[in-house]
DNA sequence: TATTGTTATACTCTATAACTATA
DNA sequence: TATAGTTATAGAGTATAACAATA
């Protein structure tokens, strides 16, 4: 049966992506001075403004003594700063510094560049249809973890 | 511009495909007794048969330091054995047990399993178009990589 | 001399459990 | 009583450097 092998094929080159995609983040990252879980919190706080380490580590799906942990090395590295929750004294608040900011600033730019790169290029048609393509495969995923977890 | 902001969509679902593609395995093989690591290392003896740790190193691009770890690991916990080579007295040479063999060939029904449940369904015209827009990012993401290198 | 693998050391990410301070 | 975060402890993956045995 071919098409059983065509599907193990296109697997393959699913798992490579994500393989490769790793690969290029990690890359830029060390440049920065950044790991892959310091640059998630880094991120969060790009979206959602200071937070409490709890809204870390609930929005990463992480334990509280890794966000201690991951935050200690941002403090240290000069990305962001840890200070006493203003209303809630057993909180503290995590913020961005403007380095912090200004390298939020630089990842918000180099992601959308990759994926102008990645797609625009591409002819609109193939371009809707490996979406829906991805979006099928992604639903299905989704579920099947959705389903481990349950 | 919309082509800009459809762009980036799309590469937040690729984003997310290598998230949940990576929580799906990671969960089975918690159940096997495996992690990531210890599984490429088994995956590479599946693949390439009995090997010394310094193929194993090069082939999951790795430092030899590393693979005595996973290695020790896998040993103890039943996976493969660690003997003397043959004939190169400096070398070791590890190969699955039984128990590892079984293990990889389950390890690989659920991969084409998964893969068939990607895909099967899937309108032929769909697929191919999937495969080509996936196809054309892997080209793209490993020039990346590639150039980043070297 | 070059290569294989180990020991020594260190850093990162991760988790659970016990504990402190506060709500 | 419940929550936020830390300290204590532990395990996994990773790296470099120094070293042993062998090629």
């Amino acid at each position: 049966m071919t098409a059983r092998r065509d599907h193990e094929a296109a697997f393959d080159r699913v798992i490579e992506l994500a393989l490769v995609l790793n690969e290029d983040m990690s890359h830029g990252l060390g440049a920065l001075g950044l790991t892959r879980s310091r640059t998630e919190v880094l991120w969060v706080l790009h979206h959602r403004g200071p937070s409490t380490q709890r809204i870390l580590a609930d929005a990463m799906g992480v334990s509280a003594r890794n966000v201690t942990g991951l935050v200690d090395a941002l403090v240290a590295t000069g990305f962001v700063t840890r200070e006493p929750h203003p209303t809630d004294r057993r909180a503290a608040l995590v913020t961005l510094t403007e380095h912090g900011e200004r390298t939020t600033a630089v990842l918000a730019r180099d992601y959308a560049e990759l994926a102008r790169a990645l797609f625009a290029d591409m002819p609109a048609e193939r371009f809707e249809c490996f979406v829906a393509g991805l979006e099928r495969v992604l639903a299905e995923l989704r579920e099947r973890v959705a389903a481990a977890r349950g």
